[in-house]
DNA sequence: ACAACATACAACCGTTTGGTTGTATGTTTG
DNA sequence: CAAACATACAACCAAACGGTTGTATGTTGT
C-alpha cells in the first residue's frame, strides 16, 4: 500500500471531516488526554471514541503514548500544519502562481 | 436544516477529501470550465463528474453560472481561506492562545 | 425540423463510515 | 488475589459515499 501524497491528503482531509474528530483534535492539540478522558467528553461508547482518535492517528494528526494502562494522546501541529499547505498550494493555483500547475492538472490525463 | 459552523466545516473538509474533487478544484480555480469540459479530465462518467461538482458546489468551493446549454463552474477562493482560517484557529488551540478556548472545547458537554 | 450536445436527476449497487455491543488482555489498587 | 479500570479489537448494522446506467429536458447547429 503505497502512501502517496494524495493517499496522505485524503486521510487528512477526511480526519477533520467530523465534528467530533475536530473537537478530540482540539483537546489533544490543548494538551495530552487519555483515550477515556476523551470518551468521558462526549456521549458515544468508549470504542466509538476510540475509533476516532484512531482516524486521527492514521492521518498523523495525533500520536498515542503508553503510560502504565492508559494511552496518552497528544496532537501533532505539523501536520496540521502541512493540511495548510495543501490548501495555500491550491490558493496559489488560483492566483497563477504555480508553476508545476500542469503537471498538478494533468495528473489524470493520459 | 440549520447550517452551523461545524455543518460547514462538516461539508468544507469532507469536499476536499476526495482527490478527484481537489484536482477538479484545481481547474476550476484556475479558471471556468463547463462540466463536461470537466468531465472529459477523467476516466469516470459524467454523471460521478457532476456528482464531484455538486459535492464542490454545497460547501461553497464552488459557484455554477448558467450560460446557454453549458453550466460553467468556477473555484471560489474565499471558502478555500475559510477553510484554512479552521486550521489556524486549531493551531492557535495548540499554541494556548486563544481565548475562546473552553467554549470550544465544551461544546460537546452537557 | 432534427440530430447532436450539455446538463439534470433518479434508481441502483458494492464499499466505507460511524456507531453499537461483546469479549479479551493488561494494569492498578484494596 | 480479586475487583475495578483502561485499552484493544472483532462482529455487526444502518446510513452515507462513490460509482454506474438510464431517462428527461433544454440548447445549438445544419
Amino acid at each position: 500500500m503505497i502512501e502517496s501524497d494524495e493517499d496522505r491528503a485524503d486521510a487528512l482531509f477526511h480526519a477533520l471531516a467530523d465534528r467530533t474528530r475536530r473537537d478530540i483534535l482540539r483537546r489533544v492539540l490543548a494538551g495530552e488526554h487519555s483515550i477515556s478522558a476523551l470518551a468521558a467528553s462526549y456521549q458515544m461508547s468508549f470504542a466509538a471514541v476510540q475509533k476516532h482518535v484512531a482516524v486521527l492517528e492514521r492521518a498523523g494528526l495525533l500520536t498515542k503514548r503508553r503510560q502504565g494502562r492508559e494511552a496518552l494522546a497528544s496532537g501533532d501541529v505539523q501536520m496540521l500544519r502541512s493540511a495548510g499547505r495543501l490548501l495555500t498550494e491550491l490558493e496559489e493555483v488560483w492566483r497563477g502562481r504555480i508553476s508545476r500547475i500542469d503537471d498538478l492538472l494533468n495528473q489524470f490525463k493520459e
